[in-house]
DNA sequence: AACTATTTATAAGA
DNA sequence: TTCTTATAAATAGTT
């Protein structure tokens, strides 16, 4: 029998292989979560991870950095900052959530164009298979899969500019350098 | 119809309310996780979620400050903080976040524990409207439930023991005193 | 990596 | 707020 995901564990996984596989499937599950509360409770996150062999992995809205420099504040809950929160910070979160949506949705977007290339692909072995080859594909169609294309690496382009461009969020390399995990 | 956890959301929850609620129960349920995680993949994490009105709460393993340090950043500490926890501080800390894990795991067993108790009494409640006192349960039945609490109990001592050979856990206090979100 | 049986998390509603 | 419940999501073991 599947065991599917036996009840929960009280402590650490014994065997090294499904340690490790554990690992990468709930610190990406932990990410998401953490991206999750970020942009649907408008809030801010810093999560760090070190694996067992010290490789880092981060997450941070607006950057681990901020949320790290605003951690090592005291907490200062007068009047002033009170009002001042509640002047800019719902605007100034709204943003950074709305930013983050958008990439999480491209990611959707990206992930449901690749299978559409993937089943493109397959069709065409199809009828190749079919003794009908890849070339006498009709011009209209090739028109459509060019233009497919050209979709495709237009939002992969905007995607990236965006998150280049994008001061904090989800990074692919905070500032020392690690990468980001997921 | 309860809708149930609809469909995942893109987007800021637009009720402050439902936000609110969402946000509770969300950061608990990363928080779990992030004490899982360390648990059972055998790492180190750490996390900090500040609410829209600038409430800090953390967790760590085996603590927050430990892993901002290793992050690449001096923790930010004043000299005061730091003489005042001194050289108590770290083992303070990991007693701290046994402590947590502990709760955490003995929540589920608890509730067993809750279960078992309320399927008794309703039992002898049973007994009782059938005229038969409690004071008249069989010699055998009496010693069927001391057995049962007396393994209730032995897993509960060997559950502590198993954490508190384990170096470290999850923390219920950081060094600026604030509160833990689970 | 993909699958799937189960468990866990959670949005609404009471 | 806490509990319940229907449904979505996560995930351990398997292939």
């Amino acid at each position: 029998m599947n065991m599917g995901s036996k009840k929960i564990q009280e402590k650490m996984i014994q065997r090294a292989d499904a340690r490790q596989v554990s690992f990468s499937k709930r610190r990406s599950g932990l990410f998401k979560k953490a991206s999750e509360l970020c942009i649907l409770c408008a809030v801010e996150t810093a999560l760090i991870i070190f694996s067992p062999w010290g490789k880092a992995f981060s997450f941070g809205h607006p950057s681990v950095a901020a949320i790290i420099d605003r951690f090592g504040r005291p907490v200062k809950l007068d009047a002033a900052t009170i009002r001042e929160a509640g002047a800019h910070q719902e605007t100034v979160l709204r943003d950074l959530n709305k930013q983050c949506s958008d990439i999480l949705n491209q990611l959707e977007d990206e992930k449901k164009r690749g299978e559409k290339l993937k089943q493109m692909r397959k069709e065409c072995q199809g009828r190749y298979l079919f003794d009908i080859p890849i070339n006498e594909l009709s011009f209209e169609e090739l028109l459509i899969q060019k233009a497919e294309m050209e979709e495709l690496m237009g939002k992969f382009l905007k995607h990236r500019e965006k998150y280049l461009a994008q001061p904090g969020g989800s990074s692919s390399v905070d500032p020392y350098g690690r990468s980001v995990g997921h």
